[in-house]
RNA sequence: GGUGGAGUGGCCGAGAGGCGAGGCAACGGCCUGCAAAGCCGUCUACACGGGUUCAAAUCCCGUCUCCACCUCCA
């Protein structure tokens, strides 16, 4: 089976067959940079990062670009509260963002572009637009003309033109030409940052920066275009039509991850009722969260609770614990051994990471028993085969990413040979069967964070979590 | 009002006409000096009411509840 995803334009899962052969461009939504990130923004990363590993996996060259929107109201706002420029802000929190995806495990983008950054190309858009006339300028402010496109618009989110309000982006639609019509770019205002155009000083309308900058670094037809569930209406929708009605053919796939809520509602830095990472941190490893996050299906919703995260890095947990043990018995893994046939039918079936989970979870058990058994043979093959799923989910334990920075891993050697001293004085008393001594050990180390485990090879130690 | 999505065992979470997904927890067993880890086993569920069918969690009709979007949102 070849990867089928579902497309929110076409309502159905369809097979992805790339625009060329052995190469896929995503464009993801990423941060609008006006607040630090929440989990649920996260999700839609850890989610797309999932897609961007298994496309990689299956042999594509992938360019994944994921912008970074550093103007909009809320940005300003927020600055003009704080008393301090609108890039202070901006910066920031593309800093937070950047700091979460990277302590997700995400892999970095292909580029990141920033809006600002592409006031040319918005420019040249907004030219072609006015040039069809599917846009127009008015008093200083520009608009796509939503009646121009009136047969189109609205085909990704499904919707009729007339069961549409008026566009919120603006306090008055005076100068608009239709109450539908959404802003391109606005008319500087007192204090607002600016910047020239030809229709004079202003900023970017939000959604306008994504097209200019999906286009500009992917072609003005590429393969997939990924984002939050509530993006499908206005943002991806007006970014398909400014886009198309200037003549590029824009994405080819749309695909939108589910929502994290919280008690039923949804998280959102308008409702402040966000769950920040470093928080979440505090109650699970990275890994952990990760794993609590990529272990749903993209599309489903995750209502969020402590109990279900902490079952969750259980889970991870068990999975971890045979491929530590397991390495300790095997020293080359074969990074390119075949995957199992079911964990690749469950990922190109949409993306079900459920499935490939219990597949996972599967091979951890054979491999367990041949733990048991000595089989070095079988537990090689099984090592290499979870790695190599856990690698394509981004949860590999044994990764650059999770092993733990390079002080850890010298340190580690320093408290192996101690913790070594321990243990061969809890072996002679074992020996001698003054288990109490044994015992007093072992909860000497436990008290410092050493958990150890007896087996038939003899007694190992890891560090609690 | 319009457009989608959801309700599954103690919990999380897949599946989408027949063959018990998987995990967490619990309990029993094996292993262990005792643990831990691991393995084996137990727990046979699909919001409600009808219907179709040899067979329905899955299809159809109706009902209830919840969520998202309908121009701040990932």
């Amino acid at each position: 089976m070849s990867l089928h995803l579902y497309d929110t334009s076409a309502r159905a899962i369809r097979e992805f067959v790339p625009i060329e052969t052995g190469r896929a461009s995503i464009y993801l939504c990423g941060a609008t940079v006006q607040a630090p990130p929440h989990i649920g923004h996260i999700r839609s990363g850890v989610n797309f990062d999932v897609l961007r590993r298994w496309l990689e996996r299956s042999g594509y060259e992938v360019s994944f670009c994921r912008n970074v929107t550093d103007i909009d109201d809320k940005i300003i706002r927020v600055a003009a509260e704080e008393g301090v420029p609108w890039f202070v802000v901006a910066e920031r929190n593309q800093r937070a963002f950047t700091w979460a995806y990277q302590a997700l495990g995400c892999l970095p983008p292909t580029v990141e572009p920033r809006a600002t950054g592409h006031v040319p190309e918005m420019i040249e858009l907004m030219k072609r637009l006015i040039d069809r006339g599917h846009a127009y300028e008015a008093d200083g402010d520009v608009y796509f003309d939503v009646m121009s496109y009136a047969d189109r618009y609205g085909s990704l989110s499904h919707q009729r033109l007339e069961n549409m309000l008026r566009a919120g982006d603006t306090e008055s639609d005076s100068a608009k030409r239709d109450a539908r019509d959404f802003a391109l770019w606005k008319a500087a205002k007192p204090g607002e940052p600016t910047w020239q155009t030809p229709w004079g000083l202003g900023r970017p309308g939000w959604h306008l920066e994504c097209s200019a900058m999906a286009t500009k670094y992917l072609g003005p037809t590429f393969d997939i275009h990924g984002g939050g569930l509530d993006l499908i209406f206005p943002h991806h929708e007006n970014e398909l039509a400014q886009s198309q009605a200037a003549g590029d053919g824009f994405a080819r796939f749309w695909l939108h991850n589910g929502l994290l809520t919280l008690g039923g509602e949804k998280m959102s830095k308008s409702l402040r009722n966000s769950l920040l990472i470093p928080e979440m941190l505090q109650k699970v490893r990275p890994v952990e969260l990760r794993y609590y996050l990529v272990a749903p299906h993209y599309r489903s919703v995750i209502d969020y609770s402590d109990d279900a995260l902490s079952e969750a890095a259980a889970g991870y947990r068990r999975i971890e614990g045979f491929v530590t043990r397991a390495a300790e018995v095997i020293h080359d893994v074969d990074a390119h051994a075949p995957l199992p046939q079911a964990f690749a039918d469950a990922l190109n079936d949409d993306l079900g990471v459920p499935q490939a989970l219990a597949v996972v979870h599967e091979v951890v058990r054979e491999g367990n028993v041949a733990l048991a058994q000595g089989n070095k043979e079988q537990v090689a093959r099984l090592l290499a085969e979870t790695q190599n799923m856990l690698d394509v989910l981004g949860l590999d334990p044994r990764s650059e990413q999770w092993r733990g920075g390079t002080d850890g891993a010298g340190l580690r050697g320093v408290v192996d040979a101690l913790v070594a001293v321990a243990l061969e004085q809890r072996q002679a008393a074992r020996e001698r069967k003054d288990y109490a001594a044994a015992d007093a050990i072992r909860e000497r180390l436990a008290s410092a964070g050493i958990v150890v485990e007896d087996t038939p090879q003899g007694s190992r130690w890891e560090l609690a979590h």
